[in-house]
DNA sequence: CTGTTAGCGCGTTCAT
DNA sequence: ATGAACGCGCTAACAG
């Protein structure tokens, strides 16, 4: 691999020459920029990027932990921070925290030991503690779809209680009065926050709740399917139900297909996520929109401007989210 | 950020012994490295991986470049790249192509440049000359998902043909005479491949091919939706038709519905790579699986053997597509 | 077992 | 405008 010594001698210039043409110095003559290029494509010369992380002290790179970048909704994240990351001219290194608490610190300590500046982290399995001490540790590090008081202004999250009030509320409006509600079995916030969303807005609509109208599974399609035998079994009136997240509807789409059951004609359902699934299921699921692109993005601004130690100005960075109408949710009638 | 100067001063040692026990060499004393360890911890001490990198003349990074990492099938690739990378303490870095050949080449030049030393590359927009130069550079440099003779040894791909094939052939056994075909009209190796896989299908079973039965639209829901219109439109008495891939397939099925033409009492469909939503879509859509998590982990440890200079031992790196028989293909009966 | 030292490739003063 | 020289943080001889 060629290097800047050999690009000078090629050239018959000192390498501060050379560095200053590949850095664009404006105190470089003609010459010597035609010299260095020729020198440089001739020798086929490429900069070593940790050299110059050293000296430059920075390696201009983005980090991100994300849960598995095989599901679309994290697919979709990384995407939107690319976009971010590559317009600042910011590299992109990735881990996968595979919902552990040791594969989600072994990551986060990666990506710091890399020389990340800007880190967006999605962890679900740390303590606040933990986090709390890595973000005062580097000032870049941004948290995405978790939100901790003591450093909310690094937080960029989801209402998730709105969210579930959102999807059980329009039921409620649809005429639905026993609405059952699959939720998941992680035992993370937003299982809470949504269920409590959901539990809320029957609360307010002076709608009777009780926990046999709950049922719990893994938040995915089996989970779903599980959660939704076990919600028929117990032979409830039920006429609609919200449910955690998309897979798990998915789930629940296929358990009533397999009961006869049909939706939403004599169920309604209401999923949350809006993921990539939603409208390919039958019917095309209503469900809860989780703007993650729009809220990477912003993480992503947010990182890249506090690793720069600019100052950030104020703002929400609670989003919320909004009902998505498609089709399996239609007014209760009671025949 | 504390340097081993700062953890040898700490520690009353030199740097070389700072060094040794940081690196588990053998020869360290207990001492020493209990007052390493120690010195260590009280300064909070991390590595700098550029300075690391640039003595050791390896980053330990391997580089990928997918089409758009938001599309779960290569949200699913990069997830087993991750799994044998991560396995050999490589880290990942990341970049998307979005199908542009400007794009795609930026990337890698990119990951080359940040000293990447192994690289899987999935590019459909270069041109093999381009790509076997990018080879020859680099000699941790593979191939996924296409396939260059000059460079064979380099290349991961799938027999696309064949899985057409299969796909097709699938139909015929199943009484179908007049299949039509959705294909892409992206303009690379894969819609060529498959289109010919299911030309051939026919023509092996003595079945009239035409023009009129195949029609074009962009590799997605929206393309699929459109060429199954068109086809409609024709009024061809069409009982089952094969797809380029799921997406399309997944359109298909919306024309269709909406045209209420039964899938599969009145129609077979039969989608491609058995991606994310096959198995979401209504009838679970039978396909052909494209068996990308297994070429990913293969293209992956290629990568990494021949950027470790070793020998690899030659095999065979087309892989086999093959059928997953779900709901959406029944036999042809007259009434 | 330990310390001293050279140098990885590059950016950056400071002279010239 | 250009070049010589130093140092970024670390590893790997080498000498002790």
């Amino acid at each position: 691999m060629a290097t800047v010594k050999d690009v000078a001698k090629e050239a018959n210039v000192s390498i501060a020459t050379v560095s200053r043409v590949i850095n664009h110095s404006p105190k470089a003559s003609k010459a010597a920029i035609q010299a260095v290029t020729a020198a440089m494509k001739k020798l086929g010369y490429r900069p070593n990027a940790a050299a110059r992380a050293l000296v430059s002290q920075s390696t201009q790179t983005m980090g991100i932990l994300v849960g598995d970048v095989s599901d679309p909704f994290f697919g979709s994240m990384v995407k939107a921070i690319d976009t971010v990351a590559t317009k600042q001219g910011k590299h992109l290194l990735i881990g996968n925290g595979y919902h552990s608490a040791k594969k989600e610190r072994e990551t986060i300590e990666l990506l710091i030991n890399q020389g990340c500046e800007a880190l967006v982290i999605h962890s679900k399995s740390l303590t606040g503690q933990e986090l709390i001490a890595f973000a005062e540790e580097i000032p870049g590090l941004v948290l995405i779809n978790r939100f901790i008081p003591e450093i909310a202004n690094r937080c960029v999250a989801l209402d998730n209680l709105k969210g579930s009030y959102l999807a059980t509320e329009y039921l409620i409006k649809n005429g639905h009065k026993q609405i059952g509600y699959i939720c998941s079995n992680h035992d993370i916030e937003d299982t809470e926050q949504r269920k409590a969303g959901y539990l809320q807005a029957l609360k307010d609509n002076n709608l009777p709740h009780s926990e046999s109208h709950i049922e719990y599974g893994a938040p995915d399609e089996e989970g779903g399917e599980l959660a939704m035998t076990n919600l028929l079994a117990k032979g409830l009136p039920l006429t609609a139900i919200a449910t955690y997240n998309d897979y798990m509807a998915a789930g629940a789409l296929s358990a009533l297909e397999d009961n006869n059951i049909a939706v939403p004609a004599h169920m309604s359902i209401i999923g949350f996520d809006n993921g990539l699934i939603a409208k390919y299921l039958h019917p095309k699921l209503t469900t809860v929109r989780y703007p993650i692109q729009m809220m990477a993005e912003k993480a992503a601004m947010l990182s890249l401007t506090l690793a720069n130690k600019e100052e950030q100005k104020a703002a929400t960075m609670i989003f919320v989210p909004t009902l998505v109408k498609r089709l399996s949710v239609i007014p209760f009638s009671a025949n």
